[in-house]
DNA sequence: CCACGGATTGGCT
DNA sequence: GCCAATCCGTGGA
């Protein structure tokens, strides 16, 4: 079942620790392809200088200020797209990275998006989305799908439960260079698609 | 207008 | 472990 607007809209840090083991659906005509969610972090641009809406508004983070449900895609380093689930109410500037999934359905359409081949060889199953920019690449997600509204059927979220064994681990956010000491990342303990860190 | 740097990745030393 | 790639948002002149 999809999650709905309802989930979105609560706040951010609880927005993130329910969204592990949810799976993110992308559908692209005939295409599907789906992952498990295994590692996120939560931005808060009320607090959290590490934020892109901690500024205030812009046309760069606009969507981030939507109310919670809808797709925030930008550019990292010019090179790699990472997508975030906006949260809360309309106006706030939070949302949640996706850093990592456990690859589901469309698996061998993600190793063309991301490896531009059809074989993986080696460890690369492991690799195929185990970071921010690598989940992006796989699912062929870019900066056309910013605003992309979750709640409906192009982009968005089926309701799953941690499996009896699994524990949520937290730690420091990665890769940033502001608010460093925030525990705001949350992942699935021991899992093998975790973001190499 | 220009300079700077970043929520990353992968290749090379 | 180090660092280049490569874009563009942001802020100061």
């Amino acid at each position: 079942m999809k999650l709905k607007r309802a989930f979105y809209t609560r706040d951010v840090l609880i927005v993130a620790n329910e969204l592990l083991g949810k799976v993110l659906v992308k559908k692209d005509g005939r295409k599907l392809f789906s992952g498990r969610i295994v590692e996120v972090e939560a931005y808060d641009g009320r607090t959290d200088q590490a934020a892109h809406t901690y500024i205030g508004k812009t046309k760069r983070n606009e969507i981030m200020f939507n109310e919670g449900g809808y797709l925030y895609v930008y550019l990292s380093y010019g090179v790699h797209y990472c997508c975030n689930v906006v949260t809360g109410t309309k106006g706030i500037g939070t949302a949640v990275l996706i850093r990592a999934l456990e690859p589901l359905e469309g698996v061998n359409m993600m190793i063309r998006n991301r490896f531009d081949k059809n074989k993986l060889v080696g460890k690369e199953l492991k690799q195929l989305t185990n970071g921010p920019g690598k989940v992006c690449k796989s699912f062929g997600i870019g900066k056309n799908h910013s605003g992309v509204d979750l709640t409906k059927d192009k982009i968005y979220l089926e309701n799953a439960l941690l499996k009896k064994n699994e524990e949520i681990g937290v730690s420091k956010r990665i890769g940033i260079t502001k608010s460093v000491h925030l525990p705001w990342r949350f992942f699935i303990k021991n899992n093998p698609y975790l973001s190499g860190y």
